[in-house]
DNA sequence: AGATTATATATCATAGTGATATATTTGTCA
DNA sequence: TGACAAATATATCACTATGATATATAATCT
């Protein structure tokens, strides 16, 4: 029923922290948020010029390095539109996992082709957990600088606990497939 | 790189398993694939059409209790097309979770509106790992009778797993917050 | 000097959602 | 047995968002 588009909200609330660029709100989509949420620069840009024009977020020009830059800020309209939509319950939460959409119908392409399906994602989760890690340690010795970084620390726990639960799955998932195998 | 739509592929996979009309297509995604997948009538029935017009699917009258209904098979392209995709990597695995998102930007909010939004999350799942220990059950019953059923507890034991981990995530994540509070 | 990568903004065809419209049949329960 | 709700079934549409591409400048590498 909420009328808030989610890349509304989610530039705002990017904004919320730091003035930005589109280009830094893409990084950091392609970045922090990528664990749990994507955007593309064909809903960024025009969802600025939107913002600006409800008032939510003011734009000014801004120069470094000789470099022009659009730079937005969040309005005072812009915060409340924010807690509004930070107060209703999570209306969605989807995962679309081409992997195992791919293994659901493995019986069709056979169990060494499943195999490879999982040892690609492995890979790919390890590397993940990685820079998670990596990022968990950061945020950790930064916890008492700003409140913020408390829930950032949240949301990359919530990555690195399912991602060692991935890995523990691809491990079963092979040794069953392999059973099969014999 | 690859040019296939997913939900052609979702849709022809679904129909290498048995033919199905539209609405029992949609009930499928919304029962067994709802963990990892999802889609809408809005794709589902114009991609039927599309698949029939490349030949990839032939549909055909139907009635059952005198009511009529199209049902669609797959065809022996449509069977190749689908083989080709299994075979190619998967190209995204992606999660999208607005629960994590109204907590990542939780300091707007505060700490007590972000533990009744894992709260809500917490019940949303455990009655999903409910609903799939439930299907993990019969599927193991049935492991014997048709290889299909070992692909579907593999995706079935990964969302086990997952939301298992969830769970214990949002215990971690309600003490760290409470210890905020104080 | 030349090439590549990073910064920066923008647009467009296409994919997919969510809501809605329509109509028939089955089940419930008073 | 009549009324009403729920399930079955197909279809469309406005809107949201993606992914690819275009363009241009600054920084960095060799």
């Amino acid at each position: 029923m909420a009328l808030e588009k989610k890349i509304d909200c989610v530039i705002l609330g990017l904004l919320s922290h730091e003035d930005l660029t589109g280009y830094e709100i893409k990084k950091r989509m392609d970045t922090t948020l990528r664990y749990f949420w994507g955007a593309s620069y064909g809903s960024i840009y025009p969802t600025l010029s939107d913002l600006v024009s409800r008032g939510l977020a003011v734009k000014h020009d801004g120069t470094e390095n000789g470099r022009t830059k659009i730079i937005y800020s969040i309005t005072e309209d812009g915060r409340l539109y924010l807690k509004e939509w930070l107060k209703a319950p999570a209306e969605k939460d989807e995962m679309r996992y081409e992997t195992l959409l791919k293994l659901f119908f493995g019986n069709e392409g056979g169990a060494s082709q499943a195999i490879s399906h999982i040892n690609a994602f492995k890979d790919k989760i390890e590397r993940e957990l990685t820079y998670l890690l990596g990022a968990e340690d950061i945020l950790k010795k930064n916890l008492d600088r700003d409140d913020t970084h408390k829930y950032y620390l949240l949301t990359a726990q919530f990555g690195i606990k399912t991602y060692r639960a991935y890995l523990e799955w691809c491990e079963e998932a092979k040794t069953m497939l392999c059973k099969g195998e014999e």
